[in-house]
DNA sequence: CGCGTATATTCGTACTGTTGAATATAAATG
DNA sequence: CATTTATATTCAACAGTACGAATATACGCG
């Protein structure tokens, strides 16, 4: 299929998006502005298989977001763009603001959390 | 399945990203960052068929991210957070840096883009 | 009410993404 | 070189998403 360098352009700037649609993929990242971290570590945070870890961390590699440092047997895992946080963070505000002005779905999360 | 208050705000924070997930989305948000727009003109503006264009405003309604007003019969979509067109500018301003660390691929596109 | 226009929804299909289990690789260590 | 530890990859099942075509709804108008 033949596509234009500007639908090229969209199509990578949706992927960045995509790679950030998973809570699990979120939660990596935050964990991830504190500093480089060991594949195991981020699993046992998170609190799943260290196979699942390392697949996100695939997506995350493979969209550039990350870079992997090997030392010894374990592999740090380093956020590279500090920038992706601040885009998180938008669009965790707009959430917020969403929730806020939706008082009746803030009282079914609150039902939920109880 | 039963979930945590702090497991469904990771949840819904993923939705919102992956509401940005898809180059036409991207494309129909900032389409209506220049105000309220009907289906139709969407739909041509991204040269797609009209039934694709309210299913991809329905995933961007669903998420909250634009409001829907009807005015006879045809119906005006409207951005709700600006934060998300800064959110969505964060996300190219990465996407350019790491175009242009990664000579190769650039390079890859500019083949396609001829 | 019947018709036209604008939008929404449903449906089938093809594609993509997520997961755990199992297996593979890579490095350190004895 | 065999073993252990840390990570990566493959696989199969399943869930979710995107699309066009067809159909449904909603409104305005005569």
């Amino acid at each position: 299929m033949k596509r234009s360098f500007v639908e090229e352009i969209h199509q990578l700037h949706a992927e960045l998006c995509q790679a950030l649609a998973d809570p699990k993929r979120i939660l990596m990242l935050y964990a991830l502005a504190k500093g480089p971290t060991p594949v195991g570590d981020l699993a046992e945070q998170l609190g799943i298989r260290q196979s699942n870890a390392s697949q996100h961390l695939a997506v995350l590699r493979d969209r550039g977001l990350v870079t992997a440092e090997r030392s010894g047997t374990t592999v740090f895992y380093q956020l590279r763009y500090p920038a992706v946080l601040q885009a998180l963070d938008l669009l965790r505000g707009v959430l917020r603001e969403r929730l806020e002005e939706n008082q009746g779905h803030v009282n079914r999360l609150m039902e939920i959390a109880r």
